[in-house]
DNA sequence: GATGAATGAGTATTCATTCAT
DNA sequence: CATGAATGAATACTCATTCAT
């Protein structure tokens, strides 16, 4: 069985890692090829043998490890269970995943090159974001025709829920905004379905 | 009166204008001086009579032009006001700031600095958003105290309510979602209302 | 008066000459900016104030101190001499010029450049020599209408006197062939003219 | 008799050949071992079990390759034919010779070389030029005491013959001047001879 | 012999910062 | 105040060469 091919691939895997691990902690711009060399155990001509650039390092992580993937996770035949039991559920998930330190890691090379250094990360703006969306239209689509919901606009709801999600996530693993980080996944997966579901109104 | 300080002054602010402006298009690491110099109709060494370096720069926008003075254009007298009049009108002005040019351009130079160089941008994490939440906090006690809503946790329902507007907005302005953008700030403000407001259960 | 333009240009000359001398020297592939630095008594990086790469300076050369010019001294009023007066006086001044220390430099830059790096000297290649073909050839032109000469065809004696130049210039200047650095521009102006004007054919 | 042998000397010349092409090509600073490689149908490490290194390879070239030989395809018994009959058939052999594919690619790689890297092709200079010139001259010398000729410098003669020719392969090769690139070689020999035989005096 | 991963010295280029004018 | 030439340290990237397999 050939071994060269396996070498190779984890010596590529082991670089794009050791450059997340960097360019979450320093960013894309204030990270020299030194500090990857470094965080891989090799020197940094090595990178070249790999990778045409640096930006060409930054793309295999977009699509090596596009969090595009994780998407295929959720789970489409739940579409039945209605929110007062799927929503915690789901929210508990996503934020298990959002929350992974390797998502964290994503977040914090993405979100800055997402604003300054757009066409690279294009993928992500453009499918991530509106396959999730689909996934909770579809599921609160569902539930409206099951009578189990009420709202007038599903895809709004949609929107409404992944902001509400997206907001905390970044206050809570981006901003390290000190306010909410106490929450656990539990408590927020519970408050937030219990305000979704219910509203403020007295009823 | 001298005129010289004066004109330090302007000439401080035009500095700082100007950076701002290539900042958030560019990002901090990759703007260079020439290109503030030139957008400021100015030259580089000029740069370094009105501030010790480009981090000095940086910090003095963070000084100037903090939105932490946004925060007291909140309507403090309208606390009395029942959700379902204040919070479309409170939604639709806190979008008008968040997304006006002004603090866009700093959410962009922000957002990333606050990722990869923490220190420099601590008084807007520790400070703005709690600031944000207290507001929220303690219209929604108020308003709880009044019976006009229900919610058991005043304080999450703020956390919630803040997540939710930051999450529209930086989808909308800094990750340039697409499915979002749509919006106007009209129709945001009605239908976060409605949802806040009834929840999404059949009454 | 202002003084600034004035030494930008001197600047600029200074590398360029700087340049000239040390690609002439070492070649331009071989040739590091600290090498022309050095020469032109600078830092490396003053280089980039002036010029936007080393290819950029390479085209400065072709295009300040490009040959193309030497075309114009070549005296127009002339034309009406015989050969046996004109060739010695044209060769003499032709090789004075081809074989100056400025002019070989330029050779020895440019040749190799020619070769390997094509597109950078095209206006050399194209213009340069067709001038001074077409120079010959109205000359050569002139004189048989004039009667004193018999060449059938002007343009192909324009074009083996050139060669006939170019080969001396060629093996003494650059390749350094000792079997024909020996000759003095006198000599050799006197006995090409020879030549070309009686052949070999005992009359 | 071992195979082996037989086989090195087989890839030393693949790689001779291969680098040869490549560096008529780019040029041999420009050319790195990777184009050798790739050109051969090897890998670059191998390079190194048949040459101690680049300057080396080249080396190779000038000792295997060297054109000296193919003065010996000079006609020697040939010396008592008269120049109108041996100019024309001498010319278009070598211009057949100068003019090949083969002898071209050395021409583009010795030529440059010869410049900037002095040291490594001395023989070429020092004899290859010398021979045919002393070809030459031995031709014209014999050519005098018949009374085929009545030129008084035999030397000169061959000299000036020979750089005609130079000057019209390095045009038409190496510069691509588009002015002389038209003649054929055929041509190139009659009308030479008949200049050189005849002068442009009328008679 | 042959491979190609790995090294490390070298090099072009960038750019924040200084400072003479 | 203002300029912009000049510096020099940093840094991305190249490539000849080595060597374990």
């Amino acid at each position: 069985m050939p071994r060269t091919p396996k070498v190779v691939e984890d010596r590529r895997e082991q670089i794009i890692d050791a450059a997340i691990s960097v360019f979450s902690r320093k960013g894309f711009s204030r990270t020299i090829n030194q500090d990857i060399a470094r965080e891989a155990g090799i020197t940094p001509g090595l990178i070249y043998h790999y990778f045409e650039n640096k930006d060409d390092l930054l793309q295999a992580i977009v699509e090596t490890r596009s969090p595009l993937r994780l998407i295929r996770s959720l789970p489409p035949q739940r579409l039945e269970m209605p929110p007062d039991q799927f929503l915690p559920f789901l929210i508990f998930q996503a934020l298990g995943v959002a929350e992974s330190e390797t998502f964290v890691k994503l977040i914090r090379i993405f979100l800055p090159e997402m604003l300054h250094n757009a066409e690279a990360l294009a993928p992500i703006r453009t499918q991530l974001l509106s396959q999730i969306v689909g996934f909770f239209t579809d599921y609160y689509s569902h539930q409206r025709e099951l009578g189990n919901i009420s709202h007038a606009d599903p895809t709004f709801l949609a929107q409404m829920t992944l902001s509400c999600m997206i907001g905390f996530v970044l206050r809570r693993q981006v901003v390290g905004d000190p306010t909410v980080t106490h929450y656990s996944h539990e408590q927020l997966a519970r408050l937030m379905t219990e305000t979704i579901l219910n509203g403020i109104v007295p009823r």
